[in-house]
DNA sequence: CCCTGATTCGC
DNA sequence: GCGAATCAGG
């Protein structure tokens, strides 16, 4: 399989939508899931949690001046491989696990890093830094945007292929399942998601009926449903 | 064991 | 550019 653009536009989603590259590698088909990981790389797009990057030190102390390096790591591998004999493996890894690795809710921003305001802009909208949200999205599809969607019927679902950066990318229901699919409400300006789901992803839950928008929703009309 | 992403390197 | 093999952490 090779990678047409819309390949290309879906993995760039589902990477930057949280999906695991297994999940991209099963829903495109005919790759690996090291295939999605490299051609994400040279497309460019940044490294999500990774378990094995939680480690991480700038100041590298090098209390070792003589570190030669190795001549080559990789040039053959024929039994080659360390002995390590590891007699006693004391511990025992039970991880109970029940639930696979699909988040429900890929909330995608914790508090620490709420949209920054970088500046105001005319009507008293905010803009966010250019890292914050995903800038390019080339391909505007020529759909039809639905501009309120009362009704909680899926009859228009926003799919992944209809995302852009003007409908709102929150997702609804679990990827794989057949009914998948995204909000698709008009986005509030400068964030990914319509004024109600922002709300959802950019303040803690109100507990109780005590209906207040106080904190980060500068568009005019918050219409609270 | 399973999973994850990162990296390397032959193709 | 591609992706299997490998690495490395959870």
């Amino acid at each position: 399989m090779s990678w047409t653009d819309e390949r290309i536009a879906t993995l760039k989603k589902m990477w930057e939508g949280g999906s695991t590259a297994s999940q991209i590698a099963d829903e495109l088909g005919g790759v690996s899931r090291n295939a999605v990981i490299g051609k994400a790389h040279r497309l460019g797009l940044k490294s999500r949690p990774s378990p094995v990057k939680a480690n991480e030190k700038k100041p590298a102390p090098k209390p070792k001046p003589a570190a030669p390096k190795p001549a080559a790591k990789k040039v053959a591998k024929p039994a080659a491989k360390t002995p390590a004999p590891a007699p006693a493996k004391p511990a025992a890894a039970t991880a109970p696990k029940a639930d696979a690795a699909i988040p429900s809710q890929p909330l995608p921003n914790k508090n620490a890093d709420l949209p920054k305001i970088v500046s105001v802009g005319p009507g008293g909208f905010l803009r966010q830094g250019p890292g914050d949200q995903q800038a390019p999205i080339p391909p505007a599809p020529p759909r039809r945007l639905v501009p309120a969607k009362p009704s909680p019927e899926i009859a228009d679902k926003t799919s992944l292929l209809d995302l852009s950066d003007k409908v709102c990318r929150w997702p609804m229901g679990h990827p794989g399942e057949p009914d998948f699919h995204f909000c698709g409400e008009a986005v509030n300006p400068g964030f990914p998601y319509c004024v109600e789901h922002c709300g959802r992803a950019y303040q803690a839950q109100l507990p109780r009926g005590a209906r207040r928008p106080p904190p980060p929703l500068p568009f005019g009309g918050p219409r609270v449903r």
